[in-house]
DNA sequence: ATGATTTTGGAATTTTTATTCCAATCTGGC
DNA sequence: GCCAGATTGGAATAAAAATTCCAAAATCAT
């Protein structure tokens, strides 16, 4: 392996940039026996701790692989990146590759006019997936299981959500019927509202999603009014279902184009579903 | 080192800033109400994109909530920091925590304990991840095209699935009342059929899986009988709503335990709607 | 409507951070 | 031990980012 180097043209000596953080670690390995004491400690420094990449600055970097800045400058350079911006752009988009512009992605998808029935399918896979890994970041195992220790001791369920939410408490009664458990799907059919079924002894599970429905708001309101359990599957901790207080259960799902996927907050209803009906079996 | 200005105590504006992230959203959520419209839509972002603030410029934060710098560093020192630099702070040191990977959180909510809800939420996560990847393989590309296609020329297209398939219908009904296309769903309201009202002209989008739903078997038969054209989500070949005739999808979905997710039907059904959407208007 | 008060947008300024440069220091071959 | 080339440290400079400021616009109470 001798070093070939180009002394031609000075200027523009530039490998290309490694693209993805696996291209760039592919680099480093071939490279690493063959760059100084100095520069070798960056290295290991960022294989051992490359997610400090992303968030820090070169100075704090350099100071903790115990080197100057500028060798840590001339290190992003040597790997390919015209300086140390180049590199942590790469850090920091690989790390948002969970969470992708789908939007954008799907206007280009249009302007090509190349959006196939199975071409968008495929966003809304790859979204439901990254919606599906979201979830279990976003859910807190705690507020899970207090949310299903209140559902289990309750009379009755109440499930209130609609347009968007309406086909997760749909399967959410459909989940609970099958186990026997006394649920309530509030319909909203012919306008009645259900609400003054709501007991003291009951609990209700609202859900709703960015723009919120007024009426699962003031269901869940006067739910909390009246001393039931309230749990709340919504979007972000600002929605207003949140501030209602209860039990949140935050799922924050992508959308393409106009619409979300709903795979994650399927998948959260269900397991709370499952988990209430076993818990209710054990009392 | 940090200078506390104390001299003009106009207001409690010296409140300390936050010091975790948790501290941090619960401050939020008691303060949101007060905030004015762009110091609002920060919030919301910020909410919606709590890992995005860590690896941002205030600038680029800004412009994605759309909103002024300066209304961005005005709404971080509304939350009790000194300005952007500091708040910013707060997220780096958190983003580190949660860098582990899908795999490694997934195994970690398991170990919280074999029955525990978050075990079964990592267990529907993990089934509604493959389910998603299986559905790319099963649904046929030209089936779906040519379902598009008739589901773009009815007159109206009629939504039949019940019990654990209403979600999807649901979903569906939701999507096409969204995008103004012409759509009934039937919902089984007092037993009375719909059935009468599906003209030759139109088409119906039917969904069950097993165990088969007659209800919805029968109207499939009858739109057939009738001439309109049928597009038959299922889970196989071999499904009686698949021997009717008609554009067959399948999905093949996972379960945990007697329950199974829904994450692709979903997907698949929002894919439909969305195409159809869009075709309709190229008509 | 009217004026007072809050909120906003955008440019000006300050601070921080990245990058370059070069002299000092190493390193290995003779 | 000396030289040539490579490597390093640190100061100087350039670039980018954060922060402040203020006039314009919007909102509110009267």
């Amino acid at each position: 392996m001798e070093c070939v180097k180009l002394e031609k043209t000075d200027l523009m000596t530039n490998i290309a940039a490694p693209e993805t953080i696996d291209a760039f670690f592919e680099r480093l390995t071939g490279e690493v026996d063959r760059l100084p004491k100095r520069l070798k400690q960056c290295a290991d420094y960022v294989a051992a701790n490359p997610d400090k990449v992303a968030v820090s600055t070169i100075a704090e970097l350099a100071e903790a692989a115990d080197v100057q800045p500028s060798a840590f400058m001339r290190f992003c350079q040597e790997m390919g990146f015209s300086g140390f911006s180049q590199m942590q752009k790469l850090f920091r988009s690989d790390y948002s590759q969970k969470w992708p512009d789908y939007t954008t992605r799907l206007a280009k998808l249009r302007e090509h006019g190349t959006d196939s029935p199975s071409a968008l399918l495929a966003e809304f896979v790859d979204v439901g997936r990254a919606s599906l890994e979201n979830l279990i970041t976003t859910v807190d195992p705690d507020a899970l299981q207090s949310a299903v220790k209140a559902l289990a001791h309750a009379d009755t369920i109440h499930l209130v959500g609609f347009r968007r939410a309406f086909p997760v408490t749909s399967y959410l009664s459909y989940a609970f019927e099958k186990m026997s458990v006394p649920a309530i799907l509030h319909s909203g059919i012919a306008c009645m509202s259900m609400a003054q079924l709501i007991q003291k002894q009951d609990a209700v599970i609202a859900v709703t999603f960015a723009p919120y429905t007024q009426e699962t708001l003031t269901i869940a309101g006067l739910a909390k009014d009246r001393g039931a359990d309230l749990v709340a599957i919504t979007d972000v901790v600002t929605s207003p279902l949140a501030r209602i207080g209860g039990t949140q259960l935050l799922v924050s799902e992508l959308d393409v184009g106009a619409f979300r996927a709903l795979s994650a907050s399927l998948s959260l209803a269900i397991t709370l579903a499952v988990s209430v009906g076993a818990a209710r079996e054990r009392i």
